[in-house]
DNA sequence: GCGACAG
DNA sequence: ATCTTGTCGC
């Protein structure tokens, strides 16, 4: 098993995490229509966590848009990069994501994050963060508000009401079951919000949470428990480590 | 200053 | 995120 090691000149502190949401912020693109919803491939990213074991794994699951059936999956198991500190996500969990996309046999096409995007703090969260590093349209779609707030979206499929940021809207509450709790969409990278609206109600004709979400959640805790049970049996002797990549879709 | 806070 | 049994409902 191969456990990937932190990238190069990842942050160590909350300083420099900081510092570093404030150069990349100015590289999001805000306003692309983006891929048109039911086409081409829809990928799901997620991450599980071991503290104990101190293991983050990542899933990455491609679905055709328009079936949403499964097309290809990856995995990538490593060591816990940052702690958890509200607003700089990213840096907990994009090293396992950034491995796991790069391990896919196919362009993931549109990536949908467990989390949010221009809905942060210094705007630059997650779902931008990852936009910019790998220059695929990414939207976010989390389970709770975080900060922000928003008056209650009508009770059908569909509704949604401003994600506001005091006076400033970054995303929406949408409510994609009839009388459900709403999932909370913005922007990450090179999809409006229009458009991450329309993806999100097209990936959840069944469930609160996007299919991509689902099965990106499954798959993750499933290769988690793998990964802990083999380094287990070998009392994690043959583990190897490798640095992670740094240039992952560069080019593309 | 204190509490709250995506996952 | 994660800790955790049964239970109600489609």
């Amino acid at each position: 098993m191969t456990i990937v090691g932190v990238p190069a000149g990842w942050p160590a502190t909350e300083e420099e995490a900081r510092a570093v949401q404030d150069e990349l912020r100015g590289r999001v693109v805000l306003h692309e229509p983006g891929p048109p919803p039911g086409t081409g491939r829809v990928t799901g990213v997620d991450v599980a966590y071991d503290d104990e074991l101190d293991l983050v794994a990542a899933a990455a699951v491609v679905l055709d848009a328009a079936t949403l059936d499964v097309v290809a999956e990856a995995t990538a198991v490593g060591r816990v990069s940052f702690p958890y500190v509200p607003g700089l996500l990213a840096f907990r969990e994009l090293p396992a994501v950034l491995a796991a996309l790069d391990r896919l046999p196919v362009p993931p096409g549109l990536v949908v994050c467990d989390g949010y995007g221009l809905a942060h703090p210094r705007r630059f969260g997650l779902a931008s963060h990852l936009g910019v590093l790998t220059d695929l349209p990414v939207i976010g779609v989390a389970k709770n508000p975080f900060t922000f707030t928003h008056d209650d979206p009508g009770p059908a499929r569909g509704a949604d009401a401003p994600l506001m940021a005091g006076a400033e809207e970054v995303g929406r509450a949408l409510r994609t079951r009839d009388g459900v709790k709403p999932v909370f969409v913005s922007v990450g990278h090179r999809v409006g919000l229009p458009g991450a609206v329309a993806h999100t109600l097209a990936l959840t004709p069944r469930f609160r949470l996007p299919e991509t979400t689902r099965r990106a959640d499954a798959l993750c805790r499933r290769a988690l428990r793998e990964a802990a049970r083999r380094l287990a049996g070998t009392g994690g002797q043959d583990a190897t480590t490798r640095q992670a990549p740094t240039s992952w879709y560069a080019e593309s």
